[in-house]
DNA sequence: ATCCGGGATC
DNA sequence: GATCCTGGAT
C-alpha cells in the first residue's frame, strides 16, 4: 500500500498541497520582463518588499529591457530601495540587461533556442545564481526548469526526500528525474511549497491544521491510530 | 564564513 | 529588540 518510491511520493505531495491551496497562478507579474525583474529583486528577500520595487518602477516606467537599459544605475537603486540589498541588486539588473541586449537583443530572441544550453549561459551572467535562472526559466519562459529555494530544501528535508546539506543540483534533481517535465505542473509545484513553508513549515515549524499531516518527519506520531 | 539591507513579523 | 525573508558573490 505505501508506495514509496519518489515519483509516487512528490506526487501525493503536490495532490496534498494542491487540495489545500488550490491553484494559485504565480509568477504574479504583467509581462515576462517583469518576472526577471521580480526574480533578481526577490534573492533573499519577502516578497511585499520586491511589491514595493516594482510599483516604484512601474510608476517610472521602467518595466522595460529598454527603460533599464537607459536608466543609470544610481537612479535604480534608490527606486527598488525596499527590496533590500538595493545597491547589489541594482548593479544586477542592469547588468542581466546589458547582458540581454548584447547576446540575444530581446527576452523572446533569448527564449527562442533550447533551454537547456540557455540555462548554461543565464546561469553565468553575474548576479543570476541557479535559483533566479531557473525561475526566470520558469515563470518568464515557461520551460520546464525546476525551482529549488529554501523553502524546497526545508520542506523535502523534513519530508525526509533530500538532505539538508544537499546543493542546489541535487535536491533539483530530485524533481526532474522525477516528475514529468511539464511546465504548468513546476510551476504550480513551486508555488504550493512557498505557499506551505509560509503557512506552516516556517523555519519555527507551525504544523497546527498542515495538509501534509503524518508524512513529515515532524509530526508527532499518533498513539492511537495506526 | 561573511557581506549586502529594508521592511514585516514576532 | 531579535528574527526572517521565494540568494548570490567573495
Amino acid at each position: 500500500m505505501a508506495a514509496n518510491d519518489p515519483q509516487t511520493r512528490l506526487l501525493e505531495i503536490f495532490g496534498s498541497l494542491y487540495r489545500r491551496y488550490g491553484a494559485l497562478n504565480w509568477w504574479p507579474a504583467d509581462t515576462p520582463f517583469e518576472v526577471c525583474v521580480g526574480a533578481i529583486l526577490t534573492q533573499n528577500t519577502n516578497w511585499i518588499n520586491v511589491e514595493k520595487a516594482i510599483v516604484n518602477l512601474k510608476r517610472e516606467g521602467l518595466i522595460s529591457v529598454q527603460a533599464i537599459h537607459e536608466t543609470p544605475q544610481e537612479r535604480l537603486a534608490e527606486l527598488i530601495r525596499p527590496s533590500g540589498f538595493f545597491n547589489v541588486k541594482s548593479v544586477r539588473l542592469k547588468g542581466f540587461v546589458e547582458w540581454l541586449l548584447r547576446r540575444h537583443g530581446s527576452l523572446d530572441a533569448m527564449f527562442a533556442g533550447g533551454w537547456q544550453d540557455l540555462r548554461d549561459e543565464l546561469v553565468k551572467v553575474p548576479g543570476i545564481g541557479p535559483e533566479t535562472c531557473d525561475s526566470i526559466l520558469l515563470y518568464a519562459g515557461g520551460k520546464p526548469s525546476f525551482v529549488v529555494d529554501a523553502y524546497t530544501r526545508r520542506l523535502f528535508s523534513r519530508l525526509g526526500l533530500v538532505s539538508e546539506k544537499d546543493d542546489y543540483h541535487r535536491v533539483r534533481s530530485l524533481f526532474m528525474e522525477h516528475l514529468p517535465p511539464e511546465a504548468p505542473l513546476f510551476n504550480e509545484y513551486h508555488a504550493l511549497i512557498v505557499e506551505q513553508c509560509k503557512r506552516h513549515c516556517r523555519k519555527k515549524p507551525s504544523c497546527d491544521g498542515c495538509p501534509l499531516g503524518r508524512a513529515c518527519c515532524l509530526a508527532t506520531p499518533n498513539p492511537g491510530t495506526p
